[in-house]
This record gives C-alpha cells, sequence and structure tokens, in this order.
DNA sequence: CGACGGTTTGACAATCATCAAATACAGTGG
DNA sequence: CCACTGTATTTGATGATTGTCAAACCGTCG
C-alpha cells in the first residue's frame, strides 16, 4: 500500500485529517486523489491570476505562496501556502483565480475530491470550510502585521504562526521547523526588503530568540516571543477541541 | 410593499442580487430577512472576537469593519465591510468570529437567510459564494496595498475599490460616492496615522485626483488615479460578464 | 458660550529603503 | 580537487517616508 511517489501520509493529506474526523469513505478518496499527484519544481506557477481555475488543488507537501506584482515590479506574496492548504478553492461557478500561486520549493499537489456526492463524503466538506476559514484567519493576521507591527515584531508574529500551521501538518516540532525560504521570500511576505529582514533575523538572534540552521530554525524563547509580538494562535470552532488551542 | 423601515430596497439586497440571477423564492427568502432588520449605532458591536457566531448576518446599509486591537493600543482595520457584505458567514459547525465587527456608522443588519433548503434556494448558495470570493480578494489586495505600497498609492488604490464595491450595491456614481469615515478611521485601515492621511489627502488635492465636499468625494481623474496606484477591478467569476469588467 | 470630536499644522525623530559592494555558499565542469 | 558561476547572505553609508508629540483651528451640538 506504500506509495512510490510520497511517503506514506503526505503532511496534506495528514493536515485535512486533523481539522475535522473524516469517515473511511472520505479517507478512501483523500488517498486516492493523493495517488494522482503531480510535482511542481520551485518558481514553478501552480495557477495563473486572472486565468479560470479547473480543479481545486491540495498541497500535499513544499511551500507555495499567493503572489502579486506591482507594474514596476515590487513584489507582494499574500499569503503562504502549506502542507494541506487548499489551492483555488471556490464554491461558485467558473471561479477565476485572483491571485498567482507559485511553487517556492518543489511541492507535490493533487487535485481535492469534490465533498458533494454521497451525503457529504463524511466530514470532508467541513475540513475543507474549517480550512477556509483558516485560511481567512491568517489573512487577516497578515494585515494586522502588514499594518500595525513593526520589522521585528512582524518577523516573530509570522515565525509562530507558521510553527502553528506546520504543526497541523505533523510538520516541526513545538520549538522548531523547516525553514526554505530565503530572506528575499521573506522580505516579499513580510512587506520589507531583504537587506532589513537580515538585519532584524540577526538581532532576534543576539537577543536570544531564535536560531537558524541548515534550514531548521529553532524558537529559543516561543512564550517570551509570543509576548513581544503579540501572537494568539487562531481558533475557528468550538466544536470539539479540534483546531487547536 | 414599501418597508417603514428602510428604503424599497436596501442596498445590501440590490448587492447580493446584483451577484448572482436570484429566483423570485430566493429573492422573497431576503426581503422577508430583511424584514426582521436590526439598527447599530456607530461603535457598536456587530460581532466579538473569540466568541461563537449564532447566525450569519447582512450589512442592509451603513459601514461598519473587522477590527483588531493589539496590547498596546494600536488597532488595524483589516477590511471594511459595506452594504451586501456578508458578516460570519461560514461552512462549518460551531464557527468563531475571528475578528470582531465594528459598525463604523449607523448601520442596518439582518440575519443571513439559509440557502439549504429547497434545492439551494435558486442562486442564493451562487451570490454568498461570489461574494466569499469577492472578500478573500479584496483580503488579497489589503495585503498588496499594506505590504508595498507607499501612503499615496494606498490611498488612491484604496479609494478605487471602495467606488467598485459600493457600486455594486448600487451606491455612488462613476466618479463620487459617499465617504463617511474620520481620517483616523482611514489610517487604520492603510495602516498609517492620521496626520499622515491628512497630508497625504491635501497633496491628492492640490494633485487634482480627489475632491471632498460634505462627506462625498470625488474622483477627478479616475484612470490617471488607477494607473498611479496600480488598480485593477476585481473579478472572481468567468460566468457571464456578473461581477464587473 | 463651552465642550467635543475631527482636521490641520509644525518641528523633530525613527524606522526602513536604497544603493553598492563584499562575503559566503552550492553546484558544475574541467 | 579546484577554479568558476550563480545565488544568497551580510555589511556599510546615506536618504526618504512615515511616526510622534503638541498645539491650533474648526464646526457642531447641547
Amino acid at each position: 500500500m506504500t506509495n512510490a511517489n510520497q511517503q506514506a501520509v503526505p503532511p496534506g493529506i495528514s493536515r485535512l485529517a486533523a481539522l475535522a474526523p473524516l469517515t473511511p469513505a472520505a479517507r478512501q478518496a483523500l488517498d486516492l486523489a493523493a495517488r494522482q499527484a503531480r510535482t511542481v519544481k520551485a518558481r514553478g506557477e501552480l495557477q495563473v491570476e486572472g486565468r479560470e481555475i479547473r480543479a481545486p488543488m491540495i498541497l500535499l507537501s513544499g511551500w507555495a505562496c499567493r503572489a502579486f506584482n506591482l507594474a514596476d515590479g515590487r513584489r507582494q506574496i499574500a499569503s503562504l501556502l502549506l502542507p494541506g492548504d487548499l489551492i483555488g478553492m471556490y464554491n461558485h461557478e467558473a471561479p477565476i483565480a485572483n491571485a498567482s500561486v507559485i511553487a517556492l520549493t518543489e511541492v507535490v499537489v493533487c487535485e481535492a475530491p469534490q465533498p458533494r456526492e454521497a451525503a457529504d463524503l463524511g466530514g470532508l466538506a467541513e475540513a475543507y470550510a474549517i480550512s477556509a476559514a483558516l485560511d481567512q484567519a491568517y489573512l487577516l493576521r497578515n494585515i494586522t502585521r502588514l499594518g500595525r507591527m513593526d520589522a521585528y515584531e512582524r518577523i516573530g508574529n509570522w515565525l509562530l504562526e507558521l510553527r502553528e500551521r506546520l504543526a497541523l501538518a505533523g510538520i516541526g516540532s513545538s520549538n522548531q521547523f523547516p525553514m526554505p525560504l530565503t530572506q528575499e521570500v521573506m522580505a516579499d511576505t513580510l512587506g520589507l526588503t531583504s537587506v532589513h529582514i537580515n538585519r532584524t533575523l540577526q538581532q532576534m538572534r543576539k537577543d536570544n530568540l531564535i536560531a537558524l540552521q541548515n534550514g531548521v530554525i529553532t524558537l529559543a524563547d516561543p512564550a517570551r516571543l509570543a509576548t513581544l509580538a503579540d501572537h494568539h494562535p487562531a481558533c475557528v470552532t468550538a466544536a470539539g477541541s479540534r483546531p487547536e488551542g
């Protein structure tokens, strides 16, 4: 049963399963879809702004983003897409992509199974809905970061958010996780320049808040960082203790 | 048939009807819901961050926002809510508000009818879905504004977006619309200070791009402004020429 | 008239961007 | 194994956009 293409269970599937209890049928639909996976190299376009969306996708592994380019070359990454995130999932007819989706690392994606069939396919629709709500919550947080936080806070807050999101997909531990992004990409995500990212990261290292080795970031004192950067975990449903506290 | 509580058709209903073709039944459900309207004064809270959402609402008239407060008093308005916008509409169980929703002017809201009954209730679900997609599109744009535009561009881009959104609800004309917000609220929306908003608005007046009298803003040259501020209208569906060009 | 919220103005400070170059690092080919 | 190339990180010097603080002004309302 092990799939040659990937590890036993791609992180993306783990995340969806963690969002809502799935029936065996739903789980099977996901596994089946994941078997039809497609690999895209870093910098590849998963979705083109303004173009009609053929089918929604699940990001099984790797990092991607929704990006915008201004006329003069400035770029803003509106959100990062991590394993388990849905790409181009809309509930209306003939949806058009409202952003370009770009692979930041090599990524693996598959088509997202439609939950409509067979009485909701057991919680799949619920998982999608929770994923959508989380997506929105993180967009709102990103707006707050960009609008009202300084560079130091932005980075700190953002790192804690990454930890939280990656944890859902079973990636990383309580105080460290992979960081495959260049400082330039971080800059485009946080609305800063790569030079300023670099200097601020150095400061955070001096302050013994973070450490970075071999593409793995370590948060030395997440609690203190959370206070400094005004971070609170996202929570979108009161049902069970499902998403996380 | 005219409703004592409101004008014949509240702008919020017009917008939803403009998003997707509604069957008479759907239309009737909306009109019925609108009759149970509730008025909230400026500064009133429509939704409290972290609290469970009882029922989704439609903003029938007036302006509101989704706001965040940082520990030290800084505030960020993540998005404005205009007539026809949906408040707290999620598709999962026991949703929790991920932001505070605050009335910026006196607003009128009603409960949003559930589209699930009776075979989708004729396009109501479609209208909701398109509204959700537009909401997301505008969040992404706001992120781009905050992350990569200077004060002048932010304001210009934002004004054009307001014009576009208000037009859907039948509010304003091709080059002017009401502006009930204080410069302080504009500042919290655009990630600036009210002082800087004030100075930048003055500059835009000198440049003959905008004029402001009695709470009505006039865009003297929307095309030039669109070029300066890198603005492109939002489009979320390829179906018909529905939302707008 | 006085109080109040909002706008406007001025002087100054600070964060962050810009420009340019040096350094480190990884992969490639000789 | 070592130059070689390209990308990413780091550093320095300088300037611009925007924030901060404080006060004046203005219209409205009681």
